[in-house]
RNA sequence: GGGAGUUUAGCUCAGCUGGGAGAGCAUCUGCCUUACAAGCAGGGGGUCACAGGUUCGAUCCCUGUAACUCCCACCA
């Protein structure tokens, strides 16, 4: 039985994919191995969330790492994809919160070991989901050295980065305004606030001066934060408060004299054009108290609720507040008026509530000293974008880069390696647990409650996983990685921060290229969202269309750094590609005798047609290895995608069908050969795209093939470089394409053969359609052809089409349409004279001819000619049509 | 306020260093031709947002305008 009647006539993934990637796996094809003899070619995932549940996203972000690492791993690289996951502080931290609450406990009652030993359980049970779920995307992750941001190792380097940073006075501790998120109960740093524009009001106050003259008014947003004053700010050049600088106010409801104070900071002409200044909850004041030597009054704790200091107001919520001060307000006769405002307020980026900036005591990055080299990395080169656009967003932000804000009020995490002495105050930082305070000796040192920002772990990542801090062989052979292929929306968080950790702690750079990808919308541009419940799930679509379907579709028809949208359309289309080289290879196998023997293929008996293949298929390896190079991913699949369907599926294999099914066909040899050798080569190219319908239709090829995917990847070849058959198959198809349209417009049925007669003088011409009739007779319905050098004997009632430098006919007599025949004749003269005005306009333009590249000239000088010989021949023909019609 | 991106066929989008506008889907016509109807053949459909400029030549480079999107900063 032949190989091809195994295939199910429609191919089906489901069976297919697992069964294959265990085997995969089985065999330790992911492994990457340091190979002296071998160049390496390092990945290292963008680790998920444990938290996390796949998405378009990492669907789409995993695809993409693995196209790249498939194919340097077939071009013979030592190819590692490093895997890993992420603890996630915030995240994982409120699920086990969520999970406390739900039996009626909070992690205080518990306390932080057993809170600690619950995270840990929770993450065993689903910290390994989101790994199974890249594994049905057929990621070739090297599985067996997979991190996580928490073990042993990366801890290590955790510490050691803070140590040495903090040594050489880069992390340092103070008193500052942070961004605090009072649900999640932590401090955050500044680019994990979103800023959205709300609508909220504008409080115009009286605060009264303290001698009984008068009040003096100033605007708000935040009235409870008026707890909190020590001042009330002017600016120095304004000439309505100029005298007032200096006297004193009475702060409304507090009862507590304030003077007013000058200060640059107040914008002349905005508001009322006199600020309230509170030191301890706005940035600004914070600065503007600095420099006038304010007190600094925190009014809230960390919860949002007024505390202490904020008298009978103590206990309640900051918006409770804010209405009860306002209603005071009020009653008092002090509040002037309200109006509605539009302003920006900065929400947490996790839950969403508002931020509140407030004085604490954190720890932070001094990030200029970092900055530098990392922008340097950039600069220079040795780091590079794609696109390249991205680089500005890079620089501007490393420009402008405030301190980094790493300590978290959080268990789940890395702690903080800082240890209080309780006599002297001394902070001791150590990698290890010290018995002692280094500076007065004595033992009664607590640790840091706090732990560290989780991008502070991510951000050593490249190096970490290869086993930083020791020397290992790993980190001296896979170090610096190549590629880092991840959103465009984390550049900040992670890329830059990765950059510098990199060049700060390794001296080098921790890859060489960043692709950044963008987002996946819905199909309406929106993006994915859980609380609009858009989300597709990745393994849904697997599930109903295929792993290669989804990775078809995420990978074609856009462009590096785009946003796409999610259509369905787009993974049918796919789906019906892989359905499509499925039975292109069905087949192929069905006409393969039981084992035909390729080594007496005879290259002397190649057709104008295999040659053709062969050609075409050749360059395109070379187009497409280019393109992945230059990680133009998209534009190398769709040139395989067009190169398989149109030239090997819908040309090539309908002109060998005569040859295959004539068992005695003296090439029917060549053309099996043939057929198999341009299938597997284009296999091999879609092989990273499509891992999973390659490996089967090569399984199905190869009886003991071991897997295309530690095959060789094809390179283009001098043997199958045949320039003047790619030429004249050109000329052929543009024939069979005219004669199918003429017949298309006849209606003629394909089951009507005609004759076909081609006239021409040109005697190039005429042995490439001499060798063409077969395919004329297979692909364009055509019973016989003959060639000669005159219009002997034809009929004027053939119908006609007009090639470069030769005429076809086609005896039609008893159907043709002389007025569709006119019709089709006056539309191609209109075509023909509308190219001939453009080539000849061009080629009668002066600065043309004396600019213009001596190719470009010669080009157009050919399609002159070319359009002219035809232009005659469809006139002629028209003419005659005409003089039948009368 | 600063920066970036997008604008190409009815829809979704490609188009690499300037040299005759492309795909998928949709649509129209004809086909179950012994791999595939998830298919085959043929057709229609575009002042490449607008206005200038550079050039022998611009969808592509430059300037400006408009619309939409995103990022950063932020005035209480």
């Amino acid at each position: 039985m032949k190989k091809g009647e195994n295939m199910a006539k429609v191919y089906e993934p489901a069976g297919v994919e697992t069964r294959i990637y265990k085997n995969w796996e089985d065999k330790g094809y992911f492994k990457g191995v340091a190979d002296p003899s071998k160049k390496p070619f390092t990945i290292v995932i963008p680790p998920p969330n444990i938290t996390g549940q796949l998405h378009m996203g990492h669907a789409l972000d995993n695809t993409l790492q693995d196209i790249l690492i498939r194919f340097k791993r077939m071009q013979g690289y030592a190819a590692l994809w490093l895997p890993g996951t992420d603890h996630a502080s915030i995240a994982t931290e409120a699920k086990i919160v969520d999970a406390l609450a739900k039996e009626g406990l909070t992690k205080e009652e518990i306390g932080r070991e057993e809170f600690l030993k619950r995270a840990w359980a929770w993450k065993e049970q689903y910290g390994g989901r989101i790994v199974q779920q890249l594994r049905s995307l057929g990621a070739s992750c090297d599985w067996s050295r997979e991190r996580f941001t928490m073990d042993e190792g990366l801890s290590a380097a955790v510490l050691e980065v803070f140590t040495r940073l903090y040594k050489k006075g880069l992390i340092y501790k103070g008193e500052r305004i942070t961004n605090w998120c009072p649900h999640c109960n932590t401090s955050i740093s500044d680019i994990e606030i979103e800023y959205k524009e709300d609508d909220g009001f504008f409080w115009h106050i009286r605060y009264p001066y303290a001698d009984g003259s008068g009040y003096l008014t100033i605007a708000t947003t935040r009235p409870e934060t008026l707890l909190g004053d020590t001042a009330v700010a002017v600016n120095p050049e304004d000439e309505k408060y100029k005298d007032l600088i200096g006297k004193m106010l009475i702060l409304p409801l507090v009862n507590k004299e304030i003077p007013v104070i000058a200060d640059d900071y107040v914008e002349l002409g905005f508001g009322t054009g006199a600020v309230k200044i509170t030191p301890a909850h706005d940035p600004n004041d914070f600065e503007v108290g600095k420099r006038h030597n304010l007190p600094v009054i925190r009014i809230m704790d960390d919860r949002g609720f007024i505390n202490e200091n904020g008298g009978k107001y103590q206990g309640m919520d900051r918006y409770e507040a804010r209405k009860a001060i306002v209603k005071d307000l009020e009653e008092a006769g002090l509040l002037v008026k309200i109006e509605p405002y539009k302003h920006n307020v900065g929400h947490c980026q996790r839950c969403g509530t508002v931020v509140e900036p407030f004085v604490s005591n954190q720890w932070y990055v001094k990030m200029k000293p970092l900055a530098e080299p990392a922008i340097e990395a950039v600069r220079s080169g040795k780091i590079q974008f794609v696109p390249e656009r991205f680089s500005k967003t890079y620089y501007n932000w490393m420009e402008n880069i405030q301190d980094w804000c790493i300590s978290r009020q959080l268990w789940w995490g890395h702690r903080i390696p800082a240890y209080y002495c309780a006599e002297c105050g001394h902070i001791t930082v150590s990698k290890e647990t010290p018995d002692a305070c280094e500076k007065c000796g004595c033992q009664k040192l607590t640790q840091d409650p706090d732990t560290l920002d989780t991008w502070f772990s991510s951000a050593l990542w490249p190096f970490s996983t290869l086993g930083w801090p020791d020397k290992t062989e790993d980190l001296a052979y896979f170090y610096p990685t190549d590629v880092l292929v991840t959103g465009y929306d984390i550049i900040f968080f992670w890329v830059a921060r990765m950059i510098f950790s990199a060049c700060e702690q390794m001296g080098e750079i921790p890859f060489k290229y960043v692709l950044f990808h963008g987002l996946v919308r819905d199909s309406q541009g929106r993006k994915m969202s859980k609380s609009l419940g858009n989300g597709i799930d990745p393994l849904e679509v697997i599930s109903k269309y295929g792993t290669d379907a989804l990775r078809f579709s995420l990978t074609t028809g856009n462009s590096p750094g785009n946003d796409q949208r999610y259509l369905e359309e787009k993974v049918e289309a796919a789906r019906n590609f892989a359905n499509k080289i499925w039975n292109a290879t069905r087949f192929v196998l069905l006409n393969f005798d039981e084992e035909p023997d390729f080594s007496k293929v005879d290259p002397a008996k190649f057709t104008m047609a295999d040659k053709w293949i062969l050609s075409a298929c050749n360059n395109l390896v070379k187009e497409v290895t280019e393109n992945l190079e230059k990680f133009e991913l998209g534009v190398a699949l769709s040139k395989v995608y067009d190169f398989v369907w149109d030239n090997y599926c819908d040309w090539y294999i309908e002109i060998v069908k005569p040859r295959l099914f004539d068992a005695e066909n003296p090439t029917r040899l060549e053309a099996q050969f043939v057929l198999n050798e341009v299938l597997v080569k284009c296999m091999k190219l879609l092989h990273p795209f499509m891992p999973f319908v390659t490996e089967e239709i090569y399984q199905s090829l190869y009886k003991d093939a071991e897997s295309i995917m530690i095959s060789k990847w094809p390179e283009f070849e001098d043997k199958y470089v045949y320039t003047q058959d790619e030429t004249d198959m050109a000329y052929v198809i543009d024939a069979i394409r005219q004669i199918r349209n003429i017949r298309h417009e006849m209606n003629v049925p394909m089951s009507k053969k005609a004759q076909l007669i081609a006239v021409t003088t040109d005697a190039a011409k005429a042995s490439v359609l001499q060798a063409a009739e077969p395919l004329l007779k297979a692909l364009a319905a055509c019973s016989a052809l003959t060639v000669q050098g005159d219009k002997t004997g034809i009929s004027d009632d053939a119908a006609s089409v007009a090639l470069e430098n030769a005429q076809l006919y086609i005896p039609l007599e008893e159907l043709i349409d002389i007025q569709k025949e006119i019709e089709r004749l006056t539309k191609e003269k209109e075509n023909l004279e509308k190219e001939l005005k453009r080539v000849s306009g061009k080629l009668s333009n002066e600065g043309f001819m004396a600019k213009a590249p001596a190719n470009v000239i010669a080009e157009e000088r050919a399609k002159l000619d070319k359009y002219t010989s035809m232009y005659g021949s469809v006139e002629e023909r028209l003419r005659i049509m005409k003089e039948r019609c009368v």
